[in-house]
DNA sequence: GCAATACATTCCTAAAAAAGAATATAAGGA
DNA sequence: TCCTTATATTCTTTTTTAGGAATGTATTGC
């Protein structure tokens, strides 16, 4: 029951909802995502930490950066099942479309200063 | 995207998911809720009106009763979707278990005093 | 070792959610 | 009509969650 709390509060959060499907094209690291989303860093961490711990995402260090994808589910079932249903589920919301058309943009060499 | 995120509030508290998985059982009006689980009466009121906002649960009125089943999500495919799967997840969940074997005990002879 | 940088954590404040007592509503029976 | 009963709603308090400033940690380059 608490692996299935744990993916259905991750979820309850629009943004987050966006930034899982965001991260099932593309990797990101941190200040990526903060730029994106337009958060404070810490909330950024704050809101991958959640997510990671329902094991919706992964992240994979690299050097001073935390590259952050969206997850197979193996240790988490439920996670998994949405997740798959996260590729067709929502892409049409409007906030998700102008982020996926903002991407593009995305690079960490004019977001960071060691890159 | 509201009525995905109405879907995860709704599902991430343990007892409307063991709640929803009852229902699919077997349908029950308030006052019977409210004895398996051992909650207040205006408690478990708010709950279902979650619940049925979020297209989970259906209440009918029968008289002074009101009947509450699982939805079949004909209005929220989100729902829909979980409300499928929830009908094997969880199921060794040992509160709901316990909750289950109690299930033929509670009848609403014996809880409301106009039956 | 030291400085710079990306990310995590702590701490505090504001907003949202949860629970129940009290109250309101609606339906049935005398 | 009036009383009883099942459920809904309001109101208040407590708990949980969300956000960001400040701070801590870890890695890289000098």
């Amino acid at each position: 029951m608490d692996k299935f709390i744990k993916v259905m509060k991750a979820l309850s959060d629009p943004n987050r909802v966006r930034l899982i499907k965001i991260l099932q094209k593309r990797a990101l690291c941190v200040c990526e995502i903060q730029a994106l989303f337009e958060m404070a860093q810490p909330t950024v961490s704050k809101h991958m930490k959640l997510m990671e711990q329902a094991g919706l995402v992964k992240g994979n260090k690299d050097g001073l950066w935390v590259n952050y994808t969206a997850a197979h589910g193996s240790d988490n079932p439920y996670a998994a099942s949405i997740l798959g249903n996260l590729q067709h589920w929502l892409s049409d919301d409007v906030v998700f479309k102008k982020m996926e058309k903002k991407l593009p943009e995305i690079k960490r060499e004019n977001i960071c200063k060691k890159s």
